[in-house]
DNA sequence: GCCGTTTTCGGCCCGACTGTTTTCAGTCG
């Protein structure tokens, strides 16, 4: 389903895509890139906004012809001005640039010359060896073409960051065993802590004789060299993903962990503000002139343009460099602010573990309390809890409190939403727990207004508490639910209920975008990470990582609360 | 098409590597 926001973010990048094709101006091209992007990650939708007569001109990147261009598409579907441009040339040119190596220019001239629009065009045109002719082609770009072709039909997604966390470990390992080197950091969306990632950017510093680029070309799992040079290199892996390394020396550090963190956007907006100051910021330091005056550490970086440290989870040009010229920067939540869990699962339905290890596991992690939510029946195929096997478990769980010193096992459950809004489980053993984790494991696809609406419904109920994974998305595997998301937390606000921030790497449900806009509201989140095993506890990092990309601050979080505390905010009035 | 402490025009980040060229355009990040 595709959201409204989603829709004209869409519309917007294809025009992008067909107006370079046409070798447009690059920095329109540029303006309809940055509109898609601002809209598409905007967490409130285009349409509300303009019901409620918001200026979208303010929007950054959105100035008063894309407010209008914005308000057409809302208002009849359409983007005139994209249909036009669609007519005089073929939407499936852009699929084209999808293509490593092939570029507006090349995939225009193919098109020109051999009348190429599709894929099946150029494989084609390929086999034939009718490119290698073309002007500013040859054989090895033909070659890689044909390459390029068969990778996309693989259609390579984006790789989620815990299994690159996999990836980079051992490379990094590998590189740091170079001589020379001193400095071995995995930048880019990594770093960002971006719930994917499309390629490892790896820093490294090194002396002048340092042999790590060598070591880099015959790191083992290496499948193809893409490019080799002095001070950058790409492979990619056997596993699809791309790497790319980049060595600079020690004084460059801070300058280069900077560039190559990003993002591109964030990188542009702070090199504007270093130009206004006659600097020139580039991945070898600061310069004024040929003068370098910082570089060393990124502090140092933004010290130079009048900025202080901004962490990476927040570099996206997203208003962060505005907060930080006016010192309003939040003071990020971190994972030692978190004093519980409020989430996990059991051997009593699908979990791997018992009541007193996932205490005890939860205890090592130095937590002062974890929550036990078991599934409802209704999710038979996980063995869900009935009425009877709650009331056993929650006797259970306050023996083994008895048992329990300095730490406290929460009396909760994973209550099924039914189709209806109704919970899964009869008010009379609902009143029995510390709290409820509501959520909605079936019927994804009703629509907006009857899928919002059931929530809403089961949000009636005094006993729920908190709505866990939001939108029920898997990461590269289920799109989320289509549901009204700013009226749920609204509602949330009002009634006394949370939002969960679900830090299961293949979740990560609310994103960046919906945690802000929760802080917005004043709508506190928990960050759970839904364990279903004891070393699953340690996925709270991830959530960490987005809650920070969403502006989050220890306040904005249930779970950095004491347990008083916490309890106090669960209760409902 | 956006944007403004060098404001309503004239700018718009910056460098590495490849392949096809013979000095550089195209692509990428």
């Amino acid at each position: 389903m595709a959201g409204h926001n989603r829709d004209i973010a869409e519309q917007f990048s294809r025009l992008a895509d067909l107006l370079e094709l046409e070798g447009g101006n690059p920095f329109r091209v540029r303006a309809y890139r940055n509109a898609a992007r601002t809209v598409g990650g905007h967490s409130r939708d285009m349409a509300e906004m303009l019901e409620q007569d918001e200026d979208l001109s303010r929007l950054p990147g959105i100035g008063k012809d894309l407010a209008g261009k914005i308000r057409q598409i809302v208002e009849t579907g359409h983007l005139p001005l994209l249909d036009k441009v669609e007519q005089r040339t073929p939407v499936a040119l852009s699929q084209l640039m999808r293509i490593e190596g092939l570029g507006p220019k090349r995939v225009k001239t193919l098109y020109e010359a051999l009348g190429i629009q599709s894929l099946d065009d150029l494989k084609q045109a390929v086999d034939a060896q009718q490119v290698r002719g073309l002007s500013g082609f040859g054989a090895r770009t033909e070659d890689k073409i044909r390459q390029g072709i068969e990778r996309l039909a693989g259609s390579a997604a984006r790789t989620k960051l815990i299994h690159a966390e996999q990836i980079a470990a051992p490379l990094v390992a590998w590189l740091k065993e170079s001589t020379g080197v001193k400095d071995v950091e995995v930048a880019g969306s990594f770093r960002r802590r971006k719930e994917t990632v499309g390629d490892l950017d790896i820093l490294v510093t090194a002396s002048r004789n340092s042999d790590v680029m060598q070591r880099f070309i015959r790191y083992g799992e290496a499948e193809e060299t893409v490019s080799q040079g002095k001070t950058r290199s790409t492979l990619r892996l056997r596993s699809g993903l791309q790497v790319d390394l980049r060595v600079v020396p020690q004084v460059a550090f801070g300058a280069a962990l900077y560039y190559f963190t990003g993002s591109k956007e964030h990188n542009i907006a702070v090199r504007k503000l270093a130009q206004k100051k006659k600097l020139k910021i580039n991945e070898y330091g600061v310069f004024r002139g040929d003068e370098r005056v910082a570089g060393r550490t990124e502090k140092e970086v933004f010290a130079s343009v009048g900025l202080p440290f901004i962490p990476p989870e927040l570099r996206e040009n997203q208003g962060e460099i505005e907060a930080a010229a006016n010192g309003k920067l939040p003071e990020l939540v971190e994972l030692d602010d978190i004093r519980g869990d409020l989430h996990c699962h059991t051997n009593a339905t699908d979990g791997h573990h018992s009541l007193e290890q996932m205490a005890r596991a939860a205890q090592d992690l130095g937590y002062e309390y974890l929550a036990i939510s078991d599934h409802s029946r209704h999710v038979s195929v996980a063995h869900g809890l009935d009425s009877k096997r709650l009331e056993a478990q929650i006797a259970a769980i306050d023996r083994l409190n008895g048992k329990l010193d300095g730490f406290v096992l929460l009396k909760s459950a994973e209550v099924d939403i039914l189709e209806d809004g109704s919970l899964d489980l009869p008010d009379a053993v609902l009143k029995q727990l510390d709290f409820t984790v509501c959520a909605v494991h079936y019927k994804f696809d009703l629509s907006r207004e009857r899928q919002t609406a059931r929530v809403l419904r089961a949000m009636d109920n005094p006993y729920f508490n908190i709505l866990a994974h939001p939108t029920g998305r898997l990461i590269n595997e289920r799109a989320p639910y289509d549901i009204d998301l700013e009226q749920i937390m609204q509602a949330a606000s009002e009634r006394g209920c949370f939002l969960e921030l679900n830090a299961h790497p293949e979740r990560m449900d609310l994103d960046d975008a919906h945690c802000r806009r929760a802080h917005e509201l004043g709508l506190k989140l928990a960050i759970s990470t839904d364990a279903h095993s004891t070393s699953d506890l340690e996925l709270m990092r991830y959530g960490i990582g987005q809650a920070r990309r969403g502006w989050l601050q220890a306040d904005d979080v249930l779970n950095t609360r004491s347990l008083n505390a916490l309890k106090k905010l669960l209760r409902r009035n």
